[in-house]
DNA sequence: CGCTAATGTTGATTTGAGTTATCTTAAAGA
DNA sequence: TCTTTAAGATAACTCAAATCAACATTAGCG
């Protein structure tokens, strides 16, 4: 269980993500006219667990999140996350290239 | 902790989905050069919840797989998730604006 | 307004997520 | 090849996530 400061209060801006995600969430649902017992039951969680969910409670596990994306019929809407070609940052620090393992051994040169 | 089969044994559509979001969280940490110690400190996590999140382990917190998107200022990447904007299915059935209860007693006329 | 259903809330219980620590494996670089 | 070190694997432990059940609240609708 999240036996963790970073599960229990995260940074300011992961909470907010969390509960705008949430709250984006209940607004899907809403428009299907769905209660909160009708996901969760397609889900296959607890009433609770999904009002968890929505109100962006920092430690429901992923799975909970997904699932009701997934129950949405809005899971496609995951695949950009985090996907390189929209990682600017990450593009132009294309220095490790191909590596499976972050720098072996670079604390000898150009560290500090 | 998660108590539920949903969480530990979810949908094969969530249980993929999770595993590509952590492949691409993988991706975007290792284009940045950084070790899965350096990108759980950041967080807040220890190493292994980190591992966990890049394997997609369905039980992990959200506020785990948030927090490396936050970590690896990918954050905004969560937004258009569940955006009304993008919610097509939920636009067509624009059955229950602007509620915030679903349905009370719909059960009665258009169901089954 | 008043009924009813959807949602919030609380408490007890169970179980696994997350922790630290240690050991092993394997990739990157010289 | 050989060294270094990131990352996988395991174990024991702690504590909260998720559950169910019951109750309180509140929004929809007649």
């Amino acid at each position: 269980m999240m036996n963790s400061p970073a599960v229990q209060s995260p940074p300011a801006a992961v909470e907010e993500a969390l509960a705008r995600l949430g709250g984006r969430l209940r607004i899907a649902r809403l428009r299907r006219n769905l209660t909160t017992e009708e996901l969760a039951s397609r889900i296959g969680l607890a009433r609770q667990t999904v009002s968890a969910v929505e109100r962006g409670r920092p430690g429901v596990s992923a799975a909970a999140v997904v699932g009701a994306l997934w129950a949405l019929r809005l899971l496609d809407h995951l695949d950009p996350v985090a996907a390189p070609a929209f990682d600017a940052e990450g593009s132009a620090l294309e220095l490790a290239r191909g590596r499976q393992r972050a720098r072996p051994r670079a604390a000898l040169d150009d560290d500090f």
